[in-house]
DNA sequence: GCCCTGGGCGCC
DNA sequence: AAAGGGCGCCCAGGGC
């Protein structure tokens, strides 16, 4: 059964709805602080999925007071999936409100704000038209697993975001010092750094010079012979100069201050948690952003700062070469599937005698998948396309239609963007291949192919991702009944391809088994039957640094 | 003072 | 001949 959340008057409304066409049953109308004990019993009673505008705008509450939902459909996110999509059926243009929607974060002065723009829209009307757009598919199995998989993915990042990676600020900081020395007074920089910055500025005879003003440190470098045109550090390790280790060091300590120092551990960890926004669906290939902290980019080095609590682990598991195994299994090329039996894809090339080295077979396969045809790489290509024609075959479709300016989707239908470019106009007039025509128009064309090409992949590894995490989400729930999450095995993090959670020490090997369940599960609701091995790496680990 | 862009670099 | 996907975030520096 369908239970519709909005909000009127202050009040919650909650409105029955049949699941199969959203006919409309019985309404209730609570005062907002009953809303979760309302729900807590719907959700024992099992059966029900919650269908409101937006999960961030509804689901915080209900975890702070203590309630956790098995199912949603997440109206504005689905919307999104469905504006864009090859595979909705034929409806009415949605209310554009659904489009301009913004999801909101903790500190959001918006969130209980009287004038919501959310409280304008008719999640009523958008479901039963999203439910016709779904019913209308000529891959109803598909959007609806698409849409579903978008929606679990909503309940797990609000879920982690309230639960909190747990973080040691005492280790954290231990780390910096030994690397920056003491921590400085705003504005100056820590001695480590300002003894480096020295020795730039004397082998570069620069007394005056900041390190951190890349036009200042490029004229610097130019002035003391340096035939460089930018001041990247795989540019300068190519030279034997006196300023290049003192100015490796410093970029890598500087950007440590910069990107994850103190200011970052007073801005993001809180009561022994780091709490970033994870934000399901916000790149356009279906994959998670982040808001703030920086989260999909928390580097190696700082790790070790991400220590389960006394007498539990973080279960730390990744797959191993996702994107060249979801490329096997949407193109169905069965060669290639073979090479991913092995739990090395690039080892299994190798054996099948594809490539003389693992490191040729993995410059092969992310040319195919980037469409990097330069060098090595591109040398590679021609023997991959022989021994994987339909592997190639598909990026090689998917590039050919972005350079058309069309449409290319992912296995599961999720839509990429029509681009806009003047080529792509262009392209559109003519309906075909377009005049040749100059130079930046046809860097432009290709440019668009290689993310098309890319997209296809990217954006069914994010499939196969959502799929799992949404299943080990719910696999976990089951682990310790009764308890509240935070207090049984959870998730803590998800980045692309990888999974933390935290749990109970005499857990973590069960949590690990059903981790690699849920990869077989995501591997089958993608695949069926196609044989395709997802093998993942997986540690139950006392600090994440301790991983892989 | 705010806002934007580009350089640079972390993650996948 | 040339041809490498997706992000977020920091800083400097220029425009207002």
């Amino acid at each position: 059964m369908d239970r519709v959340l909005l909000r009127r008057d202050g009040a919650a409304v909650v409105a029955t709805v049949c699941a199969e066409d959203g006919t409309p049953g019985a309404a209730t109308v609570l005062p907002a602080g009953e809303l979760p004990g309302w729900v807590a019993a719907r959700e024992a009673a099992g059966a029900v999925r919650w269908v409101w505008d937006d999960t961030t705008r509804w689901y915080p509450a209900l975890l702070d007071a203590g309630v956790r939902v098995e199912r949603c459909t997440d109206l504005r996110l689905s919307a999104a999936v469905l504006r864009r999509s090859p595979y909705a059926g034929p409806t009415p243009a949605p209310d554009p409100g659904w489009a301009a929607l913004e999801p909101v974060t903790a500190g959001d002065p918006a969130l209980f704000d009287l004038a919501d723009p959310a409280d304008s829209l008719d999640p009523l009307a958008e479901h039963r038209r999203q439910q016709a757009a779904v019913a209308a598919s000529p891959h109803r199995g598909r959007l609806g697993l698409l849409l579903a998989a978008e929606s679990s993915g909503a309940l797990a990042a609000a879920e982690m975001t309230w639960a909190g990676l747990p973080w040691r600020a005492d280790e954290h900081g231990r780390l910096l010092t030994g690397l920056l020395g003491d921590r400085p007074p705003p504005g100056l920089r820590p001695p480590v750094l300002e003894r480096l910055a020295g020795e730039v500025r004397a082998a570069l005879r620069a007394p005056d010079l900041n390190p951190d003003s890349p036009v200042a440190l490029l004229r610097a470098l130019q002035t003391a012979g340096l035939p460089v045109e930018d001041t990247r550090s795989w540019t300068l390790e190519r030279y034997e100069h006196p300023v290049v280790p003192p100015l490796l060091e410093y970029k890598r300590l500087a950007r440590l201050l910069a990107a994850n120092g103190w200011a970052w551990l007073d801005a993001w960890v809180r009561d022994g948690r780091f709490r970033p926004v994870f934000l399901p669906g916000g790149v356009v290939t279906g994959r998670w952003a982040s808001s703030g902290g920086g989260a999909l980019s928390v580097p190696v080095q700082v790790r070790p700062a991400a220590v389960a609590d006394d007498g539990w682990r973080l279960v730390v598991a990744d797959v191993a070469q996702l994107e060249p195994r979801v490329l096997a299994g949407m193109s169905r090329d069965a060669a290639l599937a073979d090479a991913a039996r092995a739990a090395d894809l690039y080892a299994g090339m190798v054996a099948a005698g594809v490539v003389a080295t693992r490191a040729e077979a993995k410059l092969g396969v992310l040319g195919a998948l980037y469409g990097g045809t330069r060098g090595e790489s591109g040398r590679m290509m021609p023997r991959l396309a022989r021994r994987y024609p339909r592997a190639i075959g598909l990026v090689e479709d998917a590039a050919r239609t972005g350079e058309r300016g069309a449409v290319v989707h992912t296995l599961l239908g999720r839509g990429s963007p029509v681009p806009g470019g003047a080529w792509a106009q262009e392209a559109a007039d003519l309906g075909e291949a377009p005049e040749p025509a100059g130079r930046d128009t046809d860097r432009a064309r290709r440019a668009w192919g290689r993310f098309t090409r890319n997209f296809v992949v990217q954006g069914t590894g994010a499939e196969w991702a959502l799929c799992w995490v949404a299943d080990l989400r719910n696999r976990l729930w089951r682990l310790g009944p009764g308890e509240p999450l935070h207090r049984r095995p959870h998730l803590v993090f998800f980045l692309h391809d990888e999974v933390v959670v935290h749990t109970p020490a005499y857990l973590a090997e069960e949590v690990g088994e059903q981790v690699r369940q849920a990869a077989a599960t995501a591997g089958r609701l993608l695949f069926g039957d196609f044989p395709l091995d997802f093998p993942l790496d997986v540690a139950a680990v006392r600090s994440w640094a301790d991983a892989g």
